[in-house]
DNA sequence: CTCGATCCCTGGACGC
DNA sequence: TGCGTCCAGGGATCGA
């Protein structure tokens, strides 16, 4: 799943093989995660590839202006990957993955690819106030803020602590997988309300949270199944995973096993021991498991969640 | 403001 | 082997 380590080490890749070059042609396919597709018909045509960057968890190509065109607008591509999406220059023999939607073909021969099975990824060309004001819609990035600014953007903030990791408003570029491991490295239970974590709670968040995501990105992000590089190569740091997808098995601190629930519609990785829930919370979870069994008596009992 | 529910979509896991 | 069912998961959106 690709979040701001992910799509750091994508955008990287990116830069270094494609920036520079001009898109000579837009192919696409299957059209429904893309804003409005006859814009990057009509715009990217003849346009040049400044740069590729991060921006939360969307790579933003930005486009040189066309040389008549006197005005200096920004303008830019957004590709959001969504879960399962894939962008990466290819050779032009090189036969096309299965459920690639969109091809542009650069001036060195090769096609940028996207690549995306389950389509939950958006595209959009953008320029101008309309860029600045997508942009805007989005928090600040955890690896640029300050601990102060954090300790503003979450204090005051009655929903839980994990929803407002994953809120794209709040931070850019946080996802399931590293609002867990941070929370587990911050001992903080992914229910904790914002505002009731104190500032020695939200100083350690911030610290696990930046040095979590600067080491996923030197070991360029977790590939927990579908991610790859602009280089198609899969990441390293799913081998570091403290909590996320290891239900059942040892915490590494205290050997207590790893439990999975659902906290802001989100399954929730956590340690029971290291990571004490808050006042309340065991006791409002099971009287909603309860109201849940009544309202669908069948269904008492799921598939039994063995451990990998 | 915050919550849960719902939808989007497909592959993979699982039960039979 | 194959079919049906469930589920994950980011994000938008809507109603409570």
């Amino acid at each position: 799943m690709p979040e701001l380590p992910e799509v750091e080490t994508v955008a990287r890749g990116l830069q270094e093989e494609i920036a520079g070059r001009s898109i000579l042609s837009v192919t696409i396919g299957k059209s429904d995660f893309i804003d409005d597709p006859g814009s990057l018909e009509k715009e990217l045509p003849g346009r040049k590839i400044r740069t590729v960057e991060r921006y939360g968890k969307f790579l933003l190509l930005r486009l040189a202006n066309r040389e008549k065109a006197g005005a200096s607008e920004e303008s830019a591509l957004l590709v959001h990957l969504g879960m399962t999406g894939l962008l990466m220059p290819r050779a032009v023999s090189e036969p096309q993955a299965k459920h690639t939607h969109v091809v542009m073909q650069l001036d060195d021969g090769r096609e940028l690819r996207y690549v995306d099975a389950r389509r939950f990824g958006r595209m959009a060309y953008l320029a101008g106030e309309k860029l600045q004001t997508e942009l805007r819609r989005f928090g600040v990035d955890p690896l640029e803020t300050r601990l102060e600014e954090f300790t503003k953007s979450i204090h005051g903030r009655r929903a839980r602590i994990k929803a407002l990791l994953l809120d794209q408003h709040v931070l850019r570029g946080v996802g399931n997988i590293y609002a867990d491991e941070s929370l587990w490295k911050a001992r903080i239970h992914p229910a904790h309300l914002g505002a009731r974590l104190n500032q020695g709670q939200l100083a350690g968040l911030y610290r696990a949270l930046q040095g979590i995501l600067r080491k996923a990105i030197v070991l360029r992000g977790s590939s927990i199944s579908d991610f790859l590089d602009a280089e198609g190569m899969p990441g390293d740091y799913q081998r570091h995973h403290r909590v996320y997808d290891r239900e059942g098995k040892g915490c590494v601190r205290c050997k207590t096993p790893i439990r999975r629930v659902i906290v802001a519609g989100r399954s929730s990785y956590f340690c029971p021991q290291c990571q004490r829930a808050p006042r309340g919370w065991r006791k409002a979870r099971q009287a909603k498991r309860a109201k849940q069994a009544r309202a669908r008596p069948n269904s008492g009992r799921t598939r039994s969640d063995n451990q990998m």
